[in-house]
RNA sequence: GGCGGCGUAGCCAAGUGGUAAGGCAGAGGUCUGCAAAACCUUUAUUCAUCGGUUCGAUUCCGAUCGCCGCCUCCA
């Protein structure tokens, strides 16, 4: 039975889909106006592990993920770079899919962009001007918070105890608006060169938050089931979400909450002026593999932040080598027909508690306990030669079953060796059968320069790639 | 000022009202011609500090110290 913290309830409740067996959720990725740094991430593999353990459960999932592609950041640049907003963003997009690919994440069934979405935003602000949720002002358009008296139930914001100290800002906000707290759905142009789309209701461009309601609800209904996103993202992002679906539409938004935590950086924020951000693209440039970057991201639960440290995706890199050796080990062991009773059990328990693990809030540093157990266990077992043929495939079929989930160990080596290196390993073996271990030692090194690394087992030599 | 989270071995980190998962690093050992890999043993009488509740607290409550987040279109 899976479970997870609901935001909205602040606990933990067992998932109950709107429609049996099937789970619709939408994911605010990030903004596109840089590389994205090692944090985005985080949140993407965490939505990625969502959307997998969804899908290990049993249920159809329809996955939307939206890339913000229109905001006053990317209007500025792309304006300073005198271009439009799709040719500014283009080679964003592009390089925030190279990385999600890289990191094992699965694309989601629908990835809207907001600049495609005009029509759909603007229906829905004519929607919320027709209920009175909404007002004109100066051409611009702003939501009427006064007329939501649910405003502030998702991020628990207490207005009257937070203007002490945070009103400032708001008070010498330039918009003209009924109230301080009211956000706008609509911008009328700062200056005629500004990108802006013309409208029934004016020419304009749209406020941020518009694009996920009116995005959400058209992929996946008036009410779906699960919204997740970073947890800076609370407020005000998901909480003006909901004031305009559920203004618009008068039923409930969203069912369930999930909110990723964030990643710190040597125990601090990452920010550019500390001199501690890093972009994916700078640790694979490292030479740390994408694989021990997913696997490091995943090793702490979404709910908690997770510290980056080289040190800790170093110990990642090492782990993730080990898993797949292990694998690769299960795979290649020479194994006599039958069941071992004893490692079928051990299979079952791990199979249960991998499940048990994931259930309760998708814990993943569980799940991970689970298969450094098992690994443990059927290491010792090959090793004694204790592994029999029907353990080996239940054993393979398990890994597979949670990879499909964590994807850390990657696609199976199908990889032959040049008949080059073939005779090399070949000839290696015979100069030490003969004993000369100085001729053996040579070509071990010489392969090594090569890139292949070899192991003396009981039942021949195994190798694999640095 | 308001709201919230965290502080567990050298490092990363899970977890629970009943006596501390897992990974990395370290030490010793088995195996090996040597390596590598793997395996075995070992590494916190203790979970920031001080009080309280309890038969019993790392886990609940309070205080203190330290760190972090949101209240700024930052995931």
């Amino acid at each position: 039975m899976l479970k997870f913290r609901n935001t909205l309830s602040g606990k933990i409740e067992e998932f109950r889909p709107l429609n049996e067996g099937e789970a619709r959720f939408y994911y605010c990725g990030p903004t596109v106006w840089d590389y994205g740094h090692i944090g985005n991430f985080r949140s993407a593999v965490a939505a990625d592990i969502l959307r997998r353990y969804l899908k290990f459960k049993g249920f159809k999932v329809t996955h939307v993920m939206n890339v913000t592609d229109v905001e006053d950041r990317i209007i500025a640049k792309s304006q300073e770079a005198g271009v439009t907003i799709d040719d500014y963003t283009a080679k964003y997009i592009d390089a925030l899919w190279e990385d999600f690919d890289a990191l094992g994440c699965e694309r989601p069934e629908i990835i809207p962009r907001a600049t495609r979405h005009i029509p759909e935003m603007v229906s829905l602000i004519e929607r919320l001007l027709e209920t009175n949720h909404a007002y004109k002002s100066d051409g611009s358009i702003y939501y009427r918070i006064a007329s939501f008296p649910d405003y502030g139930k998702l991020s628990k914001i207490n207005f009257a105890g937070n203007i002490a100290g945070a009103s400032e800002r708001i008070l010498t906000d330039r918009y003209d608006k009924e109230d301080a707290r009211d956000f706008a759905l609509w911008k009328v142009p700062a200056s005629p060169s500004e990108p802006a789309w013309d409208a029934s209701i004016g020419r304009g461009r749209p406020g941020w938050h518009i694009e996920c309601s009116a995005m959400s609800m058209k992929y996946l209904g008036e009410t779906f089931d699960i919204h997740a996103g970073g947890i800076d993202l609370v407020f005000p992002h998901h909480e003006n979400e909901i004031a305009q679906s559920q203004g618009a539409t008068g039923k409930q938004f969203v069912r369930y909450w999930i909110h990723f935590e964030h990643l710190k950086v040597e125990g601090e924020t990452m920010s550019k002026s500390k001199g501690n951000y890093y972009t994916f693209r700078d640790i694979t440039a490292k030479g740390y593999s994408a694989r021990a970057v997913r696997y490091f991201l995943l090793s702490v639960p979404y709910n908690k932040q997770i510290n980056f440290t080289f040190d800790a995706l170093a110990g990642a890199d090492k782990t993730v080598a080990s898993l797949r050796d292990f694998r690769a080990r299960l795979s290649e062991a020479k194994t006599a027909a039958g069941v071992n009773d004893a490692l079928h059990e051990i299979t079952v328990r791990a199979a249960e508690e991998f499940e048990a693990g994931m259930d309760d809030d998708l814990n993943t540093s569980v799940a991970l306990a689970v298969i450094h157990n098992l690994t443990r266990d059927v290491n010792s077992a090959i090793a004694r030669k204790q592994v029999k043929e029907d353990n080996k495939s239940e054993l393979l079929d398990l890994l597979k079953r949670f990879d499909s989930v964590l994807n850390i160990f990657g696609e199976e080596r199908r990889e032959i060796l040049d008949t080059e290196i073939q005779n090399l390993i070949d000839e290696r073996q015979e100069a030490r059968r003969r004993r000369d271990f100085a001729r053996g030692d040579e070509i071990r090194d010489e392969l090594a320069a090569l890139g292949i690394i070899l192991e003396d087992t009981k039942d021949g030599v195994r190798w694999k790639r640095k």
